[in-house]
DNA sequence: TTGTTAATTCAACACATGTTGAATATTCTT
DNA sequence: AAGAATATTCAACATGTGTTGAATTAACAA
């Protein structure tokens, strides 16, 4: 929980190890990139974590917890505000999304490049699966326990899969990958959050509720 | 346009790196085992296709134009089935979605790893504006403007943002990663496409409406 | 069949990779 | 300030990498 002091050399490998990661994924980086990238040498990475998995596993679990803290108070605050009923599935999906655009909006490219690497591991076939759950998925299920009671008599089935459209649609965000710039020709930017997430929030309100409440 | 004769070989090559570079990305996969898994000798990969890069795009553009005929035949045929007006959105929407069901319910395999591939390039900081661009934009286009004239009078910003969402729901989709699996614990799986796509309609036309039609 | 071209394998090079153990510098404790 | 523990660098290893040119086989034309 609490942050170890470490050197300060520990945490500019962590720094360059999530920027590198990010851009290229586990194999499109060497050690000796992320040691140029961080100034240090190359031996160093491996006293402090170990293998480069070992790396890896550490650079996306340094801000989960931070991260999961500021989404799960955001939930129990709309919680709290909402009347008898509890809150309503924009509230929730924002609650889910907000924090997300806060931390790559306070300038600290840290958290930019840290959740564009969660979206380059929950679309790889093969970390997805594997790294996700452990980290994520028990805050994810309290998000669809409250959309569950602000959509009453919904299916499982259909939450599940609804989620999963916000879900990639989250995904594709903070990969930041530059297309729907070009796309558009400019219209939209990729570096825009507030002009993706102010969308996102009632697009997916609207899903959620023609999915799940077509009784 | 027309397919190259080809030695047998040459095939063998494209379908393994197909597979192994949609499970694993570019930097992850070495020739040596695209020329195991194709049971051949490594020097051929760069016989028929040069370089490493060189082979990664003939597998992007191998069946890249066959899909958009696909997709672009099932707009067309949307487009005359529908009245004065033009088709629904939702009838846009599936025409978008259902060849890429199809291509992935053939049973052959070599289609499910083409369209992996697609969504790992696609969510790639690193590739995604480079490769996605020069072969699928043009279609996209298409489908965008028959979108506009099913929500008449939206924003150009907010419908190239819809798209944005509904790409990265059908990314996530491609990718196939398995976590909605766990995260439903078995109610939902990656592999059920018909599920998926069932949902994924209703769901992205509800969407473009509301943020395209909120006058 | 014979000669020609395309397809495939063989052998190997030059270089980059992750990892390690010893050597040096830095920080902390007393 | 001396000594111990931690942090960092240095040098190098075994192995794996993409790539290449020569050698061999298969397909084909005359």
């Amino acid at each position: 929980m609490s942050e170890k002091p470490a050197s300060p050399k520990s945490e500019k490998i962590l720094d360059a190890a999530e920027k590198l990661f990010a851009l290229h994924g586990y194999d499109g980086v060497t050690l000796r990139q992320i040691a140029t990238t961080a100034g240090v040498d190359v031996a160093l990475a491996n006293y402090h974590f170990g293998r480069k998995l070992a790396l890896f596993s550490a650079v996306f679990e340094r801000r989960a917890a931070h991260l999961n803290e500021a989404r799960r108070s955001a939930l129990r605050a709309c919680q709290a505000n909402a009347g008898e009923g509890g809150p309503s599935v924009e509230q929730i999906i924002e609650a889910f999304l907000r924090p997300l655009e806060l931390a790559q909006e306070t300038g600290d490219a840290g958290w930019q490049h840290y959740l564009a690497l969660v979206a380059y591991i929950n679309n790889s076939p093969y970390w997805g699966q594997r790294m996700m759950s452990r980290l994520f998925d028990e805050l994810v299920l309290e998000f669809i326990d409250a959309l569950r009671q602000a959509l009453p008599g919904a299916a499982d089935r259909d939450l599940f899969w609804c989620y999963h459209n916000l879900s990639g649609a989250l995904t594709l965000t903070l990969a930041q990958t530059g297309r729907i710039d070009t796309l558009s020709q400019g219209k939209c930017l990729s570096s825009d959050l507030q002009a993706a997430y102010d969308r996102m929030i009632p697009f997916m309100a609207a899903g959620f509720r023609e999915v799940c409440m077509k009784s």
